[in-house]
DNA sequence: TGCATTAATAGAAATGGTTTCTATTTACAT
DNA sequence: ATGTAAATAGAAACCATTTCTATTAATGCA
């Protein structure tokens, strides 16, 4: 595991470092999404003195390189999470306990024909993020937010 | 026209007041998204004595009551927009000009109905920003985004 | 294995968009 | 007209994020 960390480090011409292993492992044992502090506390756990713009600068860098990815919550803080899944997809995030789930079905080759038919633009990139209540939640606390 | 908008402040429970039509206005002649701090500086040239925050409270309130709407913008500025279509709909946003055109298409029943069948959850709301090259820009400068 | 090179880091400081606070002014219902 | 509740100006605070510089560490190569 560790050694497919340092294969892919290596390939963004990015050096393999303990704090940057360390923040791969930390945001691949969560199922939800991490604000850049939230890492910075578990990675300050095993590292006393890491400051928190490495952890900008490497989730960043992770991010650029689609190691991870990068959500923006409605409250406009930069969240950032590790994906499994490397193809092109988008997420369903709870908006009671943060899981992110990858939804697998994309709509936008169709959107991108129409883009092209109807306003004769050409579509670059979108940003999907669909919020919600997974399931556990639903059945948790279902009537707190009908 | 001044009549529309002062019928929907009023429906908001917003106080009519000459900065709040005068936004509404600056925001209506555009057709690209102002930052507030675009709108600020409008604003100015009719107002010399306006503050930031008024503008910030205005707009918030004008998005909060779906008179405008928001946008963040990859670089995670907040954007708004004055939007003329009150129905769900979604944007397509000019990377090179920042022209906003409605996508009058949507495809989200589908994706509501699928994220239920398929993840057990509930879509409680959705943010799709179509990111791309109008008409326009591609033909003034289409060679440089490809 | 040791050295040179270049990236990565810590820590402090700055940045800058956004929000809060308080006194004052304004809109508007009665 | 007048009371009251909302809106505003201006200053200050906030705080997530970025920048800066000296230092440390990783990697390529002899």
């Amino acid at each position: 595991m560790l050694r497919d960390f340092q294969t892919v480090l290596k390939k963004l011409h990015l050096k393999v470092t303990p704090k940057r292993l360390a923040i791969l492992e930390i945001l691949k044992n969560e199922s939800v999404y991490l604000s850049p502090e939230e890492v910075w506390r578990k990675l300050r756990k095993q590292f006393s003195r890491v400051g928190l713009p490495t952890v900008y600068r490497n989730l960043e860098e992770l991010a650029q390189g689609d190691v991870i990815s990068k959500v923006t919550h409605p409250n406009r803080q930069l969240y950032y999470y590790f994906c499994l899944n490397p193809s092109h997809h988008h997420h369903f995030i709870c908006l009671s306990c943060r899981t992110v789930e990858d939804i697998d079905f994309c709509m936008f080759r169709e959107l991108e024909k129409r883009v092209k038919q109807e306003l004769k633009g050409r579509v670059v990139s979108h940003i999907l993020q669909v919020n919600g209540l997974c399931k556990k939640c639903l059945k948790k606390d279902g009537e707190s937010h009908a």
